[in-house]
DNA sequence: CAGAATCCTGTACGATACTG
DNA sequence: CAGTATCGTACAGGATTCTG
């Protein structure tokens, strides 16, 4: 998981890596309601392609802010973690 | 000068676009100090181009956060608006 | 259903040279 | 000193096709 040191000279470079970018707040926002599966996501933003929910989910895992658990063959579900909740009501106050 | 309104959906994008980048905090931080003129300001950032610099300099203008001021023939000051400097605590109480 | 694999494009950013 | 102007590159993001 990525950390303030020492590749970041200042925090915002970290936030901006980590809810920067054209979907990782979209997402959030998606998944503040509950856990949500792939599909089901993808039908909630209409406009994303496959390969970006899939690359900005992972980096999302990546940075700990969203979870991914596998419940059967074909069955995934993403949720929010605990640092992913702590997070949301941050960004959503600046929303409207 | 941009606003909220309307084409973002999400106030953090027009964070990101006001502040965001590689270098445009690195500038509201080296005007911290006090105004400065151009070069004074690629010296203090030896790794930025003069053209980032010019460039990232008038996206700062417009977004009122700095102002430009001739103040001869070749001598050109920049400095944080009040805008800018109400910007600056909540950035860097996030920078170490 | 939940992706992976390719290919393609736009643009942020850089390097360098030149100028009033 | 304070910039323009041009050219080149790397990477974010998109479109499309394929798969266990």
């Amino acid at each position: 998981m990525k950390q303030l040191q020492p590749e970041y000279t200042c925090a915002i470079d970290l936030v901006i890596d980590i809810i920067g970018g054209k979907w990782k707040v979209l997402i959030l926002w998606n998944l503040n309601e509950g856990p949500k599966r792939f599909n089901e996501l993808k039908r909630s933003m209409p406009e994303i392609t496959q390969k970006m929910l899939t690359q900005q989910l992972k980096e999302l895992q990546e940075h700990g802010l969203v979870s991914r658990t596998a419940l059967g063959e074909s069955h995934v579900e993403y949720a929010t973690t605990d640092m992913g909740k702590k997070l949301q009501p941050v960004l959503f106050k600046m929303c409207r």
